[in-house]
DNA sequence: TGCAATCCTGCCACCGCTGGCAATATTCTG
DNA sequence: CAGAATATTGCCAGCGGTGGCAGGATTGCA
């Protein structure tokens, strides 16, 4: 096996630095790591000589003396525009701090989970973890994580014990506004495409919806529930089997914009109007709800403000601590962002 | 500033496997590197030990020693889902092939492009690049990459001087796939929101469309042509000139699907309806394509397919050289998909 | 059976950087 | 101004691997 090796670009070593300045390496080391414990004079001096060669320490070298990598991993699943979006606010931050994003894509429904992240984590050697849903929801996951003492945070909709490692969307607020606005029109009969049961978000969306309807005096059914799979596919289907029941529901609230986009195809199919007949809501909020005929009302997710949050709250945790991590914000609201696909309850409802 | 590490986990190092296997790190590591040069007896011996401690190199001794990393980079532009597709296309190689994935997002027009991705390089110390379009359409970045000898591939749409660097999707044979499509169902007036001029792929796939049409002894005129840039903003903009000008088209080819939903909303905002009055292509395909009603003809690119084959080439081009990487593909065709916005063109016409 | 050629294997230096600790310089105290 | 306390700095030993080279073991051939 030929092994062919970059030589073109050969960066100063910290010896040359060293030499250059006319102190030892370990001082040199010292102005980057500690600056505080060098003297003025020296400290200006060195700064100077490395920005004059234009020094940066050698990544692989620093991780091996260290222990750390400056390299911070994010574990994902489906590959989404929110997601697209979320890894775009990560990288912005990194960058201000001097982390690189090592990505990893995994299926949060396979057995050995735990094995597949936890060895991705000790090969790639990161100092942090971002784990998003659906991964996040995987309690074995989380608690291998808290276990192996990795610094991490986990991108969910529940509180846990410690929030410093955690960015938690708050969904009743936008879902309680998004329902007081449609029973304002006049609906009474809703719908409910859940995500998959197992997974924490989706429970969560479906509580949020339940209690705000009870604040308007209103009931969610069992059967005004089907369960779907964050897909475009299974929003059809579930699609299909609510809007075909006898009684049919004059809104609908979909688990996620994709499962939403399933529900407006089903109508136009079934000749069912929207939002004549029909008021759909989606959630996730990303560009496409408004690229579709009518613009789907969502639920919009910050995705770039909670990338960069949770980013920040990792890479503060990893270079100070827990105290630190706990500075900064835990809570996210997402917001109820109407569109034309919501209207007032049909007449002949009721 | 008070550093934390991981000290949970800890695996076992050459040495600890060196002393169990009763041989020195020496041999461990050319088991591990040029099994053929060690007798094979030792060689058994010394493998099951090594399963047997869950031994793993390091990768930072590694790459600190070996002046590799194994770890692959890509950069990227604006985050989409055929992006999104791609990465993890590009993630399911590297898995097989033991490498890590670490991922920039860059802003393609800056002007110090060059000096960010080549300082992406080399902080990172990856052992070689994927080069997504927009970014892999700059030149200077590309000669740059060739000067500093740096293993990658470039993802484009034009082929160059050393194939066995890129990935290259050859536009022509489904944009005439689509064109006679079109004209055979009476289309004569054509319109096309093409990408920004700058763009390599844009420029591309307006050429291709120009020749198809040529093939059926029509021309694009360039009054037919409006600017747009690969955005959805840019599609309303450009739908709106184009269909309100008093010859408009019967049929519109955007450079890309979000284009092409931004005419479908103007055409929708207009009355005109589609695919009765107007037809309309994209380019792209993804799942997006299917959602909207009606859906989106489109033209697909095999994202999945294009990121194994890059990766692949990439990979093999690393560890043992261009001659490897030659023997991958280079040319990937994508696919016309009609869909429900295409139809007849309108007796109006002519 | 003797000696060279070929295989294997181990020793050791080093990749570039950090941390412990000792050494030196500087400042402070009486 | 001496001795102690404190501020700075340098030496050296790794971190966990890899590669060159030499030496010992094995094999080949006369």
């Amino acid at each position: 096996m030929e092994v062919r090796v970059n030589t073109a670009i050969k960066k100063p070593t910290i010896n040359d630095v060293a030499e250059a300045a006319g102190v030892s390496k370990r001082t040199i080391s010292r102005v980057i790591n500690h600056p505080e414990t060098v003297n003025v004079k020296t400290r200006a001096h060195v700064k100077s000589v490395i920005s004059e060669m234009g020094f940066a320490p050698d990544r692989q070298a620093r991780g091996l003396a260290s222990r750390r990598s400056f390299m911070i991993g994010l574990a994902y699943d489906v590959p989404t525009l929110h997601i697209a979006d979320i890894q775009r606010g990560i990288l912005e931050v990194c960058y201000e701090s001097g982390f690189e994003l090592v990505v990893h894509a995994c299926h949060y429904e396979t057995d050995n989970l735990v094995d597949e992240v936890l060895g991705f984590v000790s090969r790639s050697k990161i100092d942090g973890l971002i784990v998003l849903p659906p991964v996040s929801g995987v309690d074995e996951l989380i608690a291998a994580l808290n276990e192996s003492q990795l610094h991490y945070v986990q991108f969910c909709s529940e509180l846990s014990a410690e929030p410093w490692k955690q960015v938690v969307t708050n969904y009743l607020p936008a879902v309680t506004d998004m329902t007081n606005h449609l029973v304002g029109l006049g609906h009474r009969r809703f719908g409910h495409i859940s995500g998959p049961r197992s997974n924490m978000s989706s429970r969560k969306r479906q509580e949020a919806f339940i209690q705000a309807l009870r604040q308007n005096k209103l009931k969610l059914l069992r059967k005004q529930i089907v369960e779907g799979a964050f897909t475009y596919e299974s929003g059809v289907r579930a699609a299909r089997k609510m809007l075909s029941a006898k009684e049919r529901p004059t809104a609908i609230f979909a688990g996620n914009d994709e499962m939403a986009f399933g529900v407006m195809n089903v109508a136009d199919e079934m000749g069912i109007k929207i939002p004549h007949d029909l008021s759909v809501v989606g959630f996730d909020g990303t560009a496409f709800a408004n690229f579709v005929i009518p613009s789907l009302s969502s639920i919009r997710r910050p995705s770039n403000q909670m990338a960069q949050l949770g980013t920040q709250k990792l890479i503060a945790q990893i270079n100070d601590g827990p105290d630190a991590a706990r500075a900064f914000e835990t809570m996210i609201s997402p917001q109820f962002v109407p569109g034309d696909s919501i209207g007032p309850a049909p007449d002949s409802d009721g």
